[in-house]
DNA sequence: TGTTGTGTGTAGTATATAGTACACATGGCA
DNA sequence: TGCCATGTGTACTATATACTACACACAACA
């Protein structure tokens, strides 16, 4: 479904070629691909990303996946990211990017 | 090093009974509490929380975990909550106080 | 028409995770 | 001083995770 879009035209993308960069089997990408496996580790997720030039954070996602760094910096200070986490669960699209904006321009 | 806060003076928390409540071994608990394994699963972390009164994500966090419904939280919006969370890494605790009450009043 | 590349089915495996079961030594206290 | 509860050491185990290895059917193409 990733993989399929940047094969078009491209036969550098094929399962098999992907699959012996990235250094997986290709019967096991298959099965990735067609959800027939339980999602790969983050590390295979991460060469995956990086070789089909796509966000790491969005594929391990898909992967129902969190990457380790953001736990991690959940981890330091739990309470105070999980109250906002929380906080900010159901809040709209356009509230959260002018947040994410705010935060990183500084100006709050 | 939780445990035996409560335990002072209370019977009721000594390892045995503690693990007992919990339902796991006594010989299991006893290696949790000295590091000697890895933390246990995340529902075993919240059984105990419960018993000993303790916030659930601070000891999901000693544990090096992050709650479920949190990392769900991330999965469904990876992008902006990634960055979000990258932002706001290294920010003093002070202004992330400001930002979850902010948050919480609705007044951003 | 044979070989080359494609995706996939089946079977097996190494390592990690998440514990249990039982025995043992120690200290209080009746 | 016999008993009971405490915490802990050793040994084992079930399940999940994260894959590999190999065989197979199909299509193109030389």
């Amino acid at each position: 479904m990733v993989r399929e879009r940047a094969r078009e035209g491209d036969p550098a993308f094929s399962l098999r070629r992907v699959a012996q960069r990235v250094g997986v089997e290709p019967a096991y990408l298959s099965k990735i691909e067609r959800g027939e496996v339980p999602p790969p580790s983050e590390a295979a997720i991460r060469r995956l990303a990086e070789e089909l030039r796509e966000d790491p954070d969005l594929l391990l996602a898909m992967a129902g996946k969190v990457s380790r760094d953001l736990q991690d910096i959940i981890v330091r200070r739990p309470r105070l990211f999980a109250d906002l986490l929380r906080q900010l669960k159901d809040a709209p699209e356009h509230a959260l990017l002018r947040l994410v904006r705010e935060v990183r321009d500084g100006d709050w």
